[in-house]
DNA sequence: CATTCCATTATGTATAGACATAACAAATCA
DNA sequence: TGATTTGTTATGTCTATACATAATGGAATG
């Protein structure tokens, strides 16, 4: 459903639901505006009801349109609120920027997980942890500092991977599928120890984005990346579902 | 397509969506495998080639299934590299928490652009300006400190609304839709301006969300948002597209 | 032996008709 | 008058069928 907005008009139901969906973005048809019946809109656009449906459907999916039976179908309130945010892949973003990426892995442990930092429930009691501490850098400029959790019990093949050239978010994406991620963006000053790695100013603020991944109940993996807050900043776009 | 999870296994071809979501949600079906024909699944459901179609089509639109003419349908790649990010209106994520929400507006100008602030680039030449700048608070304890321009030329309404009781945000989300939102997601340092607003020691860490919203070409509204890094965290959910 | 051509296959789109279902309104009955 | 029934309507789902289209492998041809 995705594939608008290139040049293709392609196919009917397609190109029904582009109409309706022009009508609503153009603010013509406003929100509670009744969309016309599908018969009418069969009559109007020569096809069979199902064709008609279909575009109204992904329209519903889109979340752009409501349909209450018998009552009728309807532009759907803009409720929406909510933006998309890209997950870095730090690597790869560097390298898209043009600029050199350098990885140092600054530490390397297996370990059984201590409990207390809370960070550690990603294996809740059983299994144990690769626990890895690395630093990215752009043109040899440190730019990111990353901890990371690996659920040895889950992702067995980490233990064996070799982290001083791939960093361990590529690594993961590629290795282990995973259904849900939840991520906490936080701002803190640097200490000490963030400062010298980052070769920035003690107490200059800084970014950090946390993210738990899991796979079903299990739980994959944990990041937290501290970002240098003057030089780096997530953007997040937002268009409105389905488009 | 959304209404899964709950306790209605409903129509036949959601049914057929959920079963052959959980094999690969599961890791059942690894990314690559391929899904059983068309032809194959319409006679283990005993039902007709467009049922099916229906549900695989909704899988493809989920982005879990990828379909090659001739050659099949397979479970795609885990390319997602996204999560949904929650757009914050403050008064209604504080009133969320059980806390009391304050508003306190603290300054407010019409104006035309100044031109050279990136950020007015909103109105790119025409017409005029509303600058607000309030702060949030709850409990009684600043939140946020919020700068904000909204084109007056675009929606002329905000010029008579009364934003000492009713934020900004809260008021243009009712009035005026929109199509189009860029965030930018950043860490500062309070310089002393932001520390008093805010009752922080200058030098804290705070976390800045600024956001461009427009509809179509026309652009709406730019905002700041200052958050005290310490009390404050944006948190993004994830789960693949369409679940 | 390489190239062209064709039948086969699996998906992509569309149709027309059928029955189910929810909501509303008008008619009916207590 | 108020509650219940009934009919109508618009959407929801599904079927069976048809033709289009892209990729594939093998056969025919140069």
């Amino acid at each position: 459903m995705s594939p608008a907005a290139s040049q293709a008009p392609a196919t009917l139901h397609q190109q029904i639901k582009a109409d309706i969906e022009n009508r609503i973005l153009s603010g013509d048809w406003r929100p509670g505006h009744r969309i016309p019946y599908e018969h009418e809109l069969m009559r109007r656009y020569k096809c069979a009801r199902m064709t008609v449906n279909k575009a109204i459907a992904a329209l519903v999916d889109a979340g752009l349109v409501v349909r209450r039976r018998k009552v009728g179908s309807f532009v759907a309130q803009p409720v929406i609120q909510s933006a998309v945010l890209g997950i870095p892949d730090i690597q790869a973003e560097i390298i898209a920027r043009g600029e050199s990426y350098g990885l140092k892995l600054l530490s390397r442990r297996i370990r059984s997980p201590r409990g207390e930092p809370p960070e550690e429930k990603i294996l809740a009691g059983k299994g144990i942890l690769l626990d890895l501490k690395c630093l990215h850098s752009a043109n040899n400029v440190p730019f990111a500092l990353e901890r990371r959790l690996i659920s040895l019990a889950t992702v067995p093949d980490a233990a064996t991977a070799d982290f001083t050239s791939t960093p361990p978010g590529t690594w993961l994406l590629g290795h282990v599928p995973w259904t849900e991620a939840q991520h906490r963006i936080t701002a803190i000053n640097a200490d000490a120890a963030i400062a010298t790695d980052l070769q920035i100013k003690e107490h200059d603020a800084c970014l950090v984005l946390e993210r738990w991944t899991s796979r079903g109940d299990e739980k994959i993996t944990f990041v937290r990346q501290i970002f240098p807050g003057v030089t780096y900043s997530l953007i997040a776009d937002f268009t409105p579902k389905g488009m």
